[in-house]
RNA sequence: GCAGAUGUGGCGGAACUGGCAGACGCACAGGACUUAAAAUCCUGCGGUUGAAUAAACCGUACCGGUUCGAUUCCGGUCAUCUGCACCA
């Protein structure tokens, strides 16, 4: 008897989609469980084989929910906005809202056809005005808290996109999207101010259950440091340089300053500086550069010394000359620094190039000064402060809080916390985005248009190429643009630029939970009831980008009082990357593309899952192999054919009870804990004992059929219901098991000597040391090999093992 | 350079909290069925020595340590992957 998936899977797949089977009830009596994937982009190319990792490891843990009695809500959308469609229209001359379209009945179809239990009735598009009504609502909010804000600063310009692009997006100094150069140019941008939250976004890590590399990268990425900032007189005037240290404890063996190329010093003391024109065209050339032929030069450091100005030592009163560097950087701390090249890296590296003094003032615990230093020391766990006065003696630790409290008890500077995390670059000059509902006007300045006026539309156009000099396709629409000014009425233009992509993402989760309210983003009540998100499953690139973001919103929508938790996802996993057979990542142009739909129709939708989650550990990456699906496909095969072997019985058989119950405990757990891989060798054992016993009673199929349902969903419901069952298996309870019948009462102890394995005895489980002693010793085996010999000792571990060591 | 992770048969991988290394699957080999092939079923499958289903030794990247006992813990080395990269 053979299995037709293709039939089989098309009947379920219609019954669910139907009859709404998955979506979530409206009974807010009901425990429940929120599961989230990151929804898709829509592309053109489709599903790609890595998107049914991490939607079929979800669809198994909310399958097993839903039996577990909770109301589950397991909802799917896309994420819709974005380049690809917009450079397709450039290309094609075909509006991205049809290829978007086409392509959301594609990802519908293909996803659809992978037996998902998703709750579509609630789907989610960001490109739907009445989406994206709230997104703009969103930002309307930010703005007037003084979250938003339009300035002028060097960005990240794609060369390619034509879009300034934010940080997060330049990887290697290339676009993450197209592979273009990126370059700095000035540009007048809306921002969000996500660094207000970078304190809180490093706390409420504490509350949330991340993986922990999770965690460890966002904090990395917000990069929080506890320093001081310091005053250093400039000789002949007033005036201070500020500095930015987080070792206050180094400071007397500051032995020159440097500042940032773009520092403030250079205009104003202008005429003081003598060498003023070769400080100039050091500036320039640093200018072009781009942040990352900056940090690529890194090898070489490069610098002027200013000359006409000086800085003053407030601890030692020392003159120290100020140079500039583009080793400094304007976006961190003050843009200056005191150099102290003996205990720091890049410092000594500077020091040792221009000849510059390297004074040293900590030495190892149990070490002495070098006469010529090799490397910088900076261990602050083993540091001793020397040459230092007051700090003299004391461990660097102590040093440190002890300079920090000299330097605010003299006034010198104060205690300051730093963080590496930039604000958010919110405009792009495209036209596929949700519109920033910003007015500008010549008396009033830019403020936002009136909420009830919400969604602002796209306006329908026809050219999608940028305008000049980068400008948003937008900015040729001037019939669109003109508006009046929402405070005094008057003639005002609108903001051209629009949102990101990461806007629409950044809070999807919730609107979900009331996908067709129309007055609110999500009705108080369901965002009460569903929310926190209880599990979210993504990629762990989104870790810095859309992870950080969406926490940044749901705070603050926090703050305005719209949800009532801080933290928006209660617990985050990630999948690991699906590689092309040759172990290298799928692309188009390297040929190794596995298509969803190939597979789905050569081995089925359950076959494809099944393999998808046995191929190795969840979270690590792995590698495509069409040998091994087949594999899977025909333990599927073997699945379908113990009817044949199929016998009466309302209850286990005495010979498979108790590894029945053993698998329902070991394959509960393993769903709970993402090692699916070793939940599927589990059925495989049954499946193998099943065969070798010849037999499988209808007790049993059920029970096993139940606990495969979330992995093999169609073939299971199929079997179920030939075995003349009246409900479907998504309408039972998961199955239980009893403790006390996974317990075996006779147990086998290896026996070692001198710890290595010689014999192996049966004992009973409950069974004292003495007892099994004598067991041991009874063994002939074991009698033979200790003869003649001295037992210097004999250890039992109760219920695993016994040594016996001799000499 | 810094941070994190990983390293186990021909391959993907398993092994709870320090207690039988290699579960389960793939590939491969032999056999059954078949005119034949595919499919299916059965058997074997870390290495060396050995006629052996006898036995012994070696074996979880490498070197060393702790322990009755180490894939697991500790110290060091090497390799690979990921993230960050002049953040003072």
């Amino acid at each position: 008897m053979s299995y037709n998936f293709k039939e089989v899977e098309k009947k379920w797949q219609e019954k669910w989609y139907r009859e709404g089977t998955f979506n979530a009830k409206e009974d807010y009596t009901m425990k429940k469980w929120y599961g989230l994937i990151e929804f898709p982009y829509p592309s053109g190319q489709g599903l790609h084989v890595g998107h049914p990792r991490s939607y079929t490891a979800l669809d198994i843990i909310a399958r097993k929910k839903r039996m577990e009695g909770y109301n589950v809500l397991y909802p799917i959308g896309f994420d819709a906005f974005g380049l690809p469609a917009e450079n397709y229209a450039i290309k094609n001359k075909i509006h991205p809202k049809i290829t978007t379209e086409k392509n959301i009945k594609h990802f519908t179809e293909q996803l659809k056809s992978l037996g998902f239990s998703f709750d579509w009735s609630r789907k989610v598009d960001t490109t739907d005005p009445n989406y994206y009504k709230w997104t703009q609502w969103i930002f309307i909010q930010l703005f007037k808290h003084g979250l938003a804000y339009k300035t002028t600063m060097p960005i990240n310009y794609c060369t390619g996109c034509k879009v300034g692009l934010a940080n997060e997006e330049v990887v290697n100094g290339v676009c993450e999207r197209c592979g273009s150069q990126v370059v700095q140019k000035e540009k007048s941008q809306w921002m969000l101010r996500i660094t207000k939250y970078a304190q809180r976004l490093i706390d409420d890590l504490d509350n949330v259950d991340y993986l922990e590399k999770i965690k460890l990268q966002q904090k990395n990425w917000i990069g929080r440091s506890e320093g001081a900032e310091v005053n250093f007189k400039i000789t002949g005037t007033d005036d201070n340089l500020l500095i930015y240290t987080t070792r206050p404890d180094t400071i007397f063996g500051a032995t020159y300053m440097v500042i940032a190329p773009e520092h403030q010093l250079i205009e104003k003391y202008k005429d003081r500086i003598t060498n003023f024109k070769e400080i100039e065209e050091y500036k320039n050339k640093a200018s072009l550069k781009s942040d990352f032929e900056r940090s690529e030069l890194n090898k070489e450091k490069t610098g002027i010394e200013i000359k006409g100005i000086k800085a003053i030592n407030p601890l030692t009163k020392e003159e120290l000359p100020i140079w500039i560097s583009d080793y400094v950087l304007i976006t961190y701390g003050t843009g200056a620094i005191m150099a102290v090249p003996a205990h720091d890296t890049r410092d000594f590296e500077f020091a040792k190039k221009y000849n510059l003094p390297i004074k040293q003032v900590i030495i190892p615990k149990d070490g002495n000064i070098d006469e010529i230093l090799e490397e910088a020391f900076t261990n602050v766990e083993d540091g001793i402060s020397i040459n230092s006065e007051f700090l003299n003696g004391l461990s660097s630790k102590d040093a440190i809080e002890k300079a920090k409290d000299y330097i605010e008890e003299n006034s010198l500077g104060k205690r300051t916390i730093n963080f590496k995390l930039r604000d958010w670059v919110f405009s792009r000059q495209r036209y596929w985005g949700e519109p920033i509902p910003m007015v500008y006007c010549d008396n009033c300045g830019w403020n936002p248009i009136s909420e009830e006026e919400l969604p602002l539309k796209l306006p329908e156009i026809e050219d999608y190429e940028p305008g000049e000099n980068g400008e948003s396709p937008l900015s040729k629409q001037t019939e669109w643009i003109k508006t009046v000014c929402p405070v005094c009425g008057k003639d005002a233009k609108r903001e051209t630029d629009t949102m990101p992509q990461w806007a629409g993402s950044s809070w999807y989760f919730l609107r979900y939970m009331d996908a067709d309210n129309n007055k609110e983003l999500a009705s108080r009540k369901k965002i009460e009831y569903w929310g926190p998100v209880d599990w979210y499953n993504g990629g762990m690139e989104h870790t810095t980008l859309h992870l950080l973001y969406s926490r940044f919103w749901y705070k603050f929508l926090f703050d305005l009082g719209i949800v009532p938790t801080n933290e928006p996802y209660q617990k985050r996993t990630s999948h690991g990357m699906i590689l092309g057979t040759n172990g290298e990542k799928m692309s188009k142009s390297k040929g190794n593309v596995v298509n969803p739909d190939d597979i789905v129709k050569e081995f089925g939708a359950d076959t494809f899952r099944v393999y998808e989650m046995f191929m190795g550990p969840f979270d690590q990456t792995a590698t495509w192999s069409m040998e091994s699906i087949r594999g899977c496909g025909k333990f599927l095969d073997r699945v379908w054919n113990l009817q044949e072997i199929l016998v009466d019985g309302n209850e286990y058989s005495k010979k498979h009870e108790k590894m029945i119950h053993k698998s329902i405990k070991k394959i509960s757990s393993d769903i709970e804990e993402m090692k699916f891989n070793t939940a599927i060798s589990v059925f495989m054992i049954m499946t193998n004992e099943f065969y070798k016993d010849k037999e499988i009673n209808k007790a049993e199929f059920k029970t096993f059929l139940t606990l495969l349902n979330p992995f093999a969903p169609h073939i299971t419901e199929e079997l179920f219901s030939i075995l003349g069952e009246n409900k479907t298996i998504a309408e039972c309870k998961w199955p239980k098991y009893d403790e006390t019948k996974t317990i075996d009462d006779k147990i086998e102890i290896p026996v070692q000597i001198n710890g290595k394995l010689k014999d192996k005895v049966f004992v009973e489980k409950e069974s004292e040391s003495d007892i099994v002693k004598d067991v041991v010793h009874n063994s002939e085996i074991i009698k033979s090999l200790i003869e003649g010999k001295t037992v210097v000792k004999e250890i039992y571990v109760k219920g695993k093992i016994y040594n016996i060591v001799v000499k």
